[in-house]
DNA sequence: GCGACAG
DNA sequence: ATCTTGTCGC
């Protein structure tokens, strides 16, 4: 799924005449949550033929270009498009018409699907422990690094195309393919993923996406709290108990995994403010991105 | 108007 | 995570 080709395939619906915004077209992929990646994908868009200049503010203001506002002003108005105080009317131009499948829409199915398979049980020998990140520049950089105890037996880095950006709930399609990469050959006890797991709207992020499709147990890592609210350091979302949070980082279990056990284990490696297995592959993959892209 | 939005 | 084309709800 490259979420940027089905961003540029609608874009180009757009007639001449008419206007869109970043809102609509992120309910055209699926989800409005997407709105502001809509924005980043269009400002990254390599395609002459995709227009761009006709995506505008949903309160009607033209917003940015990356060739220039300048540019995009006075191409709306050789479409002719009325623009007062810097402001198009939606009601006279906004098209929202689209033709489209809801990409957006088919990849909350596939959460909830897979998390059918999901289990909270504590059932592992812990032997080792990987940790696995992705550093993204021109390209993404995934890192795996494997401990037996304080001791790192493992290292490996994987380099991959960027086919989907970061949206918020959606980060899984984003980081999957890189780590399905990393973890070929490989089987630690458990893994620690830069993510949430159960901490999640739909209660799969992906820590336990990463799980499931792997039949792998998996604790997730966040540094900031995507959902939820915190009594006691408990995260709840609802009634429901997602993860807990240890200093500064929220933890939630991925699969095969307890709140209690993820956090015991999580607490186990706190060398610094991010557990170490999390920390040695965020670091291991900025250096291999650093060492491509200068 | 300001903050929130896993990375 | 980088680098800066959003939207909504408080």
């Amino acid at each position: 799924m490259n979420l940027y080709e089905e961003t540029y395939r609608l874009t180009k619906q757009i007639p001449k005449g008419m206007v869109s915004t970043y809102g609509e077209i992120a309910k055209a992929l699926g989800d409005i949550i997407a709105s502001r990646a809509v924005g980043r994908m269009l400002n990254e868009n390599p395609y002459e033929d995709v227009p761009c200049y006709r995506v505008i503010y949903s309160d009607g203001g033209v917003g940015g270009y990356a060739h220039g506002i300048e540019k995009k002003v006075e191409m709306l108005k050789r479409d002719g498009i009325e623009i007062i105080n810097k402001k198009i009317d939606l009601k006279k131009y906004l098209f929202k018409d689209f033709k489209t499948s809801y990409p957006l829409k088919k990849l909350r199915e596939e959460q909830e699907k897979l998390k059918e398979k999901l289990t909270l049980e504590d059932n592992f020998d812990l032997k080792t422990i990987a940790g696995m990140d992705v550093s993204y520049g021109k390209y993404a950089y995934g890192a795996y690094i494997e401990f037996d105890g304080s001791r790192i037996i493992k290292k490996k880095v994987v380099k991959a195309e960027i086919e989907f950006p970061y949206i918020p709930t959606y980060f899984a399609f984003r980081e999957l393919p890189i780590l399905q990469k990393l973890i070929k050959g490989e089987k630690p006890s458990i893994a620690m993923i830069d993510g949430n797991g159960l901490l999640h709207p739909r209660f799969f992020g992906l820590a336990s996406h990463f799980g499931v499709l792997n039949e792998l147990p998996t604790i997730g890592i966040a540094k900031k709290l995507l959902i939820g609210n915190i009594k006691q350091n408990d995260i709840f979302i609802g009634n429901k108990k997602v993860g807990r949070k240890i200093n500064k980082i929220y933890v939630s279990p991925g699969n095969k995994i307890s709140v209690a056990t993820a956090c015991k284990i999580t607490k186990n490696y706190m060398k610094y403010t991010i557990p170490e297995p999390i920390r040695q592959a965020h670091i291991l993959a900025n250096e291999e991105r650093r060492k491509n892209e200068g």
